[in-house]
DNA sequence: ATTAGCACTCTCCTCATGAGAGTGCTAAAA
DNA sequence: TTTTAGCACTCTCATGAGGAGAGTGCTAAT
């Protein structure tokens, strides 16, 4: 069914109802409050309407009606103005990230930021490292036939990775190495992937000759398998999932935990998504997690130099004031995205 | 009042009953389970004068009896027998270190294995870098007047800090500086406070004439004013509270959470405890925090190549299984003291 | 198409009741 | 003096009844 404009206007007013209030809205409240002029028994028939359509739900037989996923998601895709902060909110986020010069500190602080704007969880997803240009490469040997080989990228991200080898290797050697790979870095752009890939086979040719290691092929290789940042969260505001009536039961409590606990799963989450859109949002059974059904997820990238690096995000309850959710992760990642570009 | 034998034994079997169940424990059970050759009377008689030197205390007056924080205390110090670790558990964490090479994922497995042994929450607190001997010190120019130091320790870990400068420092002259650094490392012990003490009168005399940099003491102090590990705190098993009947209720629940969500607290209180022992236990209000007053912490030292390095512990409600949870805390603590001072 | 009116439904709070668990006390036994 | 049997007493917890209140669904009139 297409909804015509009055049944809009109503689940408009019901969204926003029960997202300011938390209790199922009923028709008295609707021709109260948003003035449409009609009876509350015409109200009650045209949420009776909403309710076979999907969009509206009651917890039984004679309460209000509360808005289902579907409800939130044509609020979402249809219904809702889009919201901007105030300049004194941008002020003061710019402020706040003005303290930080330092790429974890300023993670940590995108997800305090988040969290503490929309008194829900604030997610930050580390920017993936393949992505970036190699800037500098060093090789420290650790003894005991250990290496640390730190990685810098453009974006002033640090990987830093120990490497066993099966023979020691000189200082000097590893110096001839570490000056070599940064003399091919100069000459171009190279991110992680494609060192692996073109930087192995020309330093096999000249070290395999000149040096005769045997293992250095093996080695740089696994210099170059790095991980790190792929599965670095950053969670901030675990305890506001507390102050929302939603999550007074136990058992609805506990799903968000679960999810709060391993960071993995809500990483893979967002990551699902990613791509496509800048800003994306994930309503309740949407996700098919069930640890997210009485949840949604406002997700938004952000880059670094212009190239796609990250994400960031909300998470709380369904019933969440969705504009302003969506105003505040476009704006942080849009900060969060200059910030790192400057890095 | 000191206790007799007797009320010992009481008191030891209130605990053990009370930590299994979770249940207010009566004198009936006592009588049945625990073989005094006592009657419930006499056994209700012991518990009211256990009650009114506050080792015990009732919920309501008709109901079994609860070990108070000074019960719990008094079971740690005098009472419980020590526990051991069966052979086939140490073998697995054995085993399950086993699969960790690298610092940061050992660090994890630390804390992942505590919260899974112990169905508890799991902290681990990185070692603090400030007792650890300075290895070797690089400088990488990231452009832009910024320079990243990375600092390496004897015991394998890397700390590395973003410095910005008042001017371009080519190439050349940061690796002068490193290498002057490093030669000096390589001399004798020096650990990062003394290396920020000693070394910058050195090097001020030896570069301000050579290289005439104003800004260099500044510079280096900038750099070894490094408090990264000191804050670094790894939890897992958050969702295990959920597992216990005393966190059923919210308000009880909103405490830990709290505890919980603020990683800076629990790591404060755990730091505040380090040192004079290797094992220590804090039950409940003992901590004088509101939000641990539910809670016990059981914590142990480790340390790399003898010297203290940090801390490990174990967060759960006061009724826990305390002489498990130290054999865990202090097998731990052991394994993880050997594999960092092998790395 | 809209609305007034009203019966109906469901929740929630309170109060009463009774069973059950466990104690405290007292007087008798050891 | 210590221990115990016996019993009244207290408190919790589960159950159900009753009534108020909120809000609906339906119907007949506008």
């Amino acid at each position: 069914m297409e909804l015509n404009e009055r049944l809009k206007t109503i689940l408009t007013a019901v969204v926003h109802r029960y997202i300011t209030t938390a209790e199922p809205v009923s028709s008295a409240i609707i021709a109260q409050r948003y003035h449409l002029n009609l009876s509350t028994a015409t109200i009650r028939h045209e949420m009776y309407l909403l309710e076979k359509n999907d969009y509206l739900w009651q917890p039984h037989t004679s309460s209000g009606r509360i808005p289902t996923d579907k409800g939130y998601r044509f609020y979402v895709d249809n219904l809702m103005v889009k919201n901007y902060l105030k300049e004194k909110e941008k002020r003061e986020i710019i402020q706040i990230y003005r303290q930080s010069k330092e790429f974890e500190e300023t993670m940590k602080i995108t997800s305090q930021l988040l969290s503490k704007l929309t008194n829900n969880i604030g997610v930050v997803l580390a920017p993936v490292i393949y992505n970036n240009v190699v800037k500098n490469i060093q090789f420290i040997s650790l003894g005991n036939n250990r290496i640390l080989t730190v990685i810098v990228t453009d974006a002033g991200l640090v990987c830093q990775k120990v490497i066993n080898v099966s023979g020691e290797i000189g200082k000097d050697r590893l110096n001839y190495l570490s000056n070599f790979i940064n003399s091919k870095l100069a000459e171009k752009d190279i991110n992680i992937t494609n060192l692996n890939n073109m930087l192995l086979e020309e330093l096999e040719k000249i070290i395999s000759f000149q040096e005769r290691f045997n293992y250095i092929h093996k080695f740089l290789e696994e210099c170059f398998d790095i991980k790190y940042s792929e599965n670095k969260v950053y969670l901030d505001g675990r305890i506001n999932i507390m102050k929302h009536p939603e999550f007074k039961e136990i058992d609805k409590l506990n799903y968000i935990l679960s999810l709060i606990d391993e960071e993995n799963i809500l990483a893979a989450t967002i990551r699902k998504y990613l791509g496509f859109r800048k800003t994306k949002i994930i309503i309740g059974k949407e996700s098919k997690l069930k640890e997210m059904q009485n949840c949604s997820l406002v997700t938004s990238e952000y880059s670094i130099k212009g190239k796609p690096a990250g994400a960031i995000g909300i998470l709380g309850p369904t019933r969440m004031d969705y504009p302003r959710m969506i105003s505040i992760a476009e704006y942080i990642s849009d900060k969060l995205s200059e910030i790192l570009s400057e890095f």
